[in-house]
DNA sequence: AAAAATATGTTGCATTTACAACAATATTAT
DNA sequence: ATAATATTGTTGTAAATGCAACATATTTTT
């Protein structure tokens, strides 16, 4: 009986449930800091802000939501003020562009300098170049996975 | 403006969506077996069958679940008769301690067979090495956030 | 040209999940 | 000894999430 048969002697068991921690963590941070944005919404700003125009599919899979969430957090994220969406094309068709606002970007700084800190502690004793290893074989890791699964959005 | 900074280049971002990619995948992977258990459930009997003896919340620990899921896992696999539970004592508190069943052990074997290789494919181009080097380290992130995070459970 | 298929976004629903409150018992503090 | 606190498990509820169906418009097929 070998041992990594086992679950939790599994990278998939590590993956998870550092995953999982550390939504927690992060969770627990925004809750602390008492930030206006949840972190999902947090994540899309930042990421609409590095992707200016991006429609709300390409956004939706960037961020491995469904369609129907990725609409929402944009709903919440407009209506805060954070970000503008308007009516264009892609490929002929009309979709749903957005952008970062002024108030959004100065949001985004805030919740930068807030957190930055606090991230940096859960490396603990990690070097960087561990984790820039760690993450170059799990970016190759999902491709992999990316291929074999059924994304639907 | 350095790359790092922004999500989709952190490594909570490849920690993230390759986990969620990975659940995914299992999920239609089980579907797809039509295997009369989830996932969750198969981990959770697999961790019982590694861990005879263990009692609810300690399992619940291990899984990284509320006590309230874990509970509700256990009551399905016990009607389904793969996991036997019995009252007992820790700490001369009442607990609720469990066990792998006959029929639990082979059905545990039968989804290993069947799973097996396709788990293996997802490493795709990774080597051994590798994986035990991203484990590695992720353990250590995770013990890491253990210490950080209130797990409540 | 009509029909079928595709792309995009929204809405509604059903499942999952987390969290809080409770029950029962044991330990610790006053 | 009584009260406060802690441990374990269950139940109920609210929020998150995912999925299927729909609406609209465009492309491709027949």
């Amino acid at each position: 009986m070998k041992k990594e048969l086992h679950y939790t002697d599994s990278i998939y068991y590590e993956l998870e449930q550092t995953a999982r921690l550390m939504k927690i963590l992060t969770l627990q941070l925004f809750d602390k800091l008492k930030l206006n944005i949840t972190p999902d919404e947090y994540f899309a700003l930042d990421t609409v802000s590095v992707n200016a125009g991006i429609c709300q599919r390409d956004l939706a899979k960037l961020l491995l939501k469904d369609r129907a969430n990725t609409g929402r957090i944009l709903e919440s994220l407009e209506q805060k003020g954070f970000i503008t969406r308007f009516i264009d094309t892609k490929n002929n068709r009309l979709v749903k562009k957005m952008g970062i606002t002024e108030k959004g970007y100065n949001e985004l700084e805030l919740i930068n300098t807030k957190v930055r800190s606090h991230i940096e502690n859960t490396r603990g004793k990690i070097t960087a170049k561990e984790v820039q290893k760690v993450q170059e074989v799990l970016k190759k890791f999902r491709k992999n996975l990316e291929q074999m699964v059924e994304t639907n959005i």
